[in-house]
DNA sequence: GCCCATGATAGAACACTGTTCGACAAGCGA
DNA sequence: TCGCTTGTCGAACAGTGTTCTATCATGGGC
């Protein structure tokens, strides 16, 4: 807090040798949680564990327990840091359906932008300072859709239930590193969960259940071409109509009573 | 190779008690299934090591791999061997509503019983013997319902994803054990999930939310009443109404098209 | 200008994990 | 009785999260 603090070091005086070690950046909470995050999306959730985490940021794995308490504290951190990239509008109250709708597709997006990110999610309540912001723009889109205090609660942490139960499906199959085995293979190359390999499982799951015998699985056979449907745009779509759809309902259901 | 094998060695000298090992169950793949639902049902799913499991069958580790060949593959096993204990009712046309929202609560009952289960199945697509008879019964009630091959399927699938999205946050606060640290303190005795501690957390969440600013979340702070709100039977409830509905709305838009 | 408390860094170790290897034993057909 | 298949399992490997402890650097007080 002195003077000191605020004047910055002329840039050819470079002091003793802690550019040797410290040369990426000083070690603080903030550049733990970005170095993580980095790992993450570039390697999966499999990749990460504290040794992994120290080499990438030149330490050792002991220093960053001083930092973060535990690696579940750093998931902590590294879910609320994730929730902070979302951008929720002003709420528009003629628009309010649509807006949720927004929302939900945004929280799909970022998913899938981050695979691990549901899965780190499970079991964690966000009450960081970017889930407390989020959570209030949110619910203020549906106050101002007309809801009731309780339906919109509710609506709201149903919704985002409902959302990571489409994307663990969507991220789940396995919990592999995107594409590759590290190199810049660039992210479009047949990982799992990617668009093509969705639509050969889901070409197998057809073939395997329409090769079932019929009289057992009469219903089943007959849909099996159904089930090679994998669209996963016009499912989670599908989805998200059928729950605010939903929820309108009963909100002027509520408003009548 | 020594003549020293062919050697009987004298009957007290009883080389570990072969007789006690096996007495159980001559360790089928069947039984290392079962001893694992039972573990994992006493001790959860923290507790399941391959070297527990083994040693729960008075076996070595090792031996487990003959029979289920990973963890992976003995996890699909406990999968479709919970799904086997859903029973689906024969379809009622007119009924296909309730009976749709019973199947919803049936599969949260079972991921209540059995809390760790809807962990296990992300990442897994279920296909084992159980799991199509249970597919194939709940489809026939959603096509006896009038409903189109498309929505019958994807209205399925989506149930399922939206029930286990509700479930894991209602299981997922820690992976715990059931109730205490081994001993047989009974199964009610305010382990992690039951309705006592969720009420005690959503206090919390409750008075923490009340405490912020009021000028940074005028929405929040006005619903913190409402995240008090946690009865889970209730918000189930909600949830499968809204779900339902919907469904049920865009069956008939269907069908009017 | 020195000196020590304090913030910060890590090496080493602990108790685990899933999995594999290879040696071994039992049952059985030839 | 031989050989072979089926099954068992102790030991080891590479990895995990975490803790203990020793060490270092630095800034404030004397």
């Amino acid at each position: 807090m002195t003077a000191n603090s605020q004047i910055p070091p002329p840039p050819w005086q470079r002091l003793p040798d802690r550019q040797a070690r410290r040369r990426r950046e000083p070690i603080s909470q903030e550049a733990i949680v970005s170095a993580a995050v980095r790992l993450l999306d570039r390697e999966g959730l499999a990749a990460l564990s504290m040794r992994r985490l120290a080499e990438e940021l030149g330490t050792g794995a002991a220093s960053l327990y001083w930092h973060v308490g535990s690696k579940d504290g750093l998931l902590d951190l590294v879910l609320d840091q994730v929730i902070g990239e979302g951008q929720v509008p002003d709420p528009d109250p003629a628009r309010w359906r649509e807006q949720l709708k927004d929302v939900a597709r945004a929280q799909r997006r970022a998913s899938l932008r981050h695979p691990y990110i549901v899965r780190i999610s499970i079991g964690r309540i966000p009450m960081g300072p970017n889930a407390l912001r989020y959570s209030e723009r949110v619910l203020a889109i549906l106050r101002a859709g007309g809801l009731p205090p309780r339906l919109a609660v509710q609506g709201y942490l149903l919704l985002i239930a409902t959302v990571n139960g489409f994307t663990i499906d969507e991220t789940g199959v396995t919990d592999g590193a995107p594409a590759g085995t590290g190199d810049s293979a660039g992210p479009d190359s047949a990982g799992p969960g990617d668009p093509a390999s969705a639509q050969d499982a889901a070409n197998m799951a057809r073939d395997y259940i329409a090769s079932l015998p019929r009289d057992l699985f009469p219903t089943m056979t007959g849909l099996a071409d159904e089930f090679a449907f994998a669209d996963a745009d016009e499912r989670f779509e599908m989805l998200i109509d059928i729950f605010v759809d939903g929820l309108a309902r009963r909100a002027a259901a509520n408003a009548a009573t």
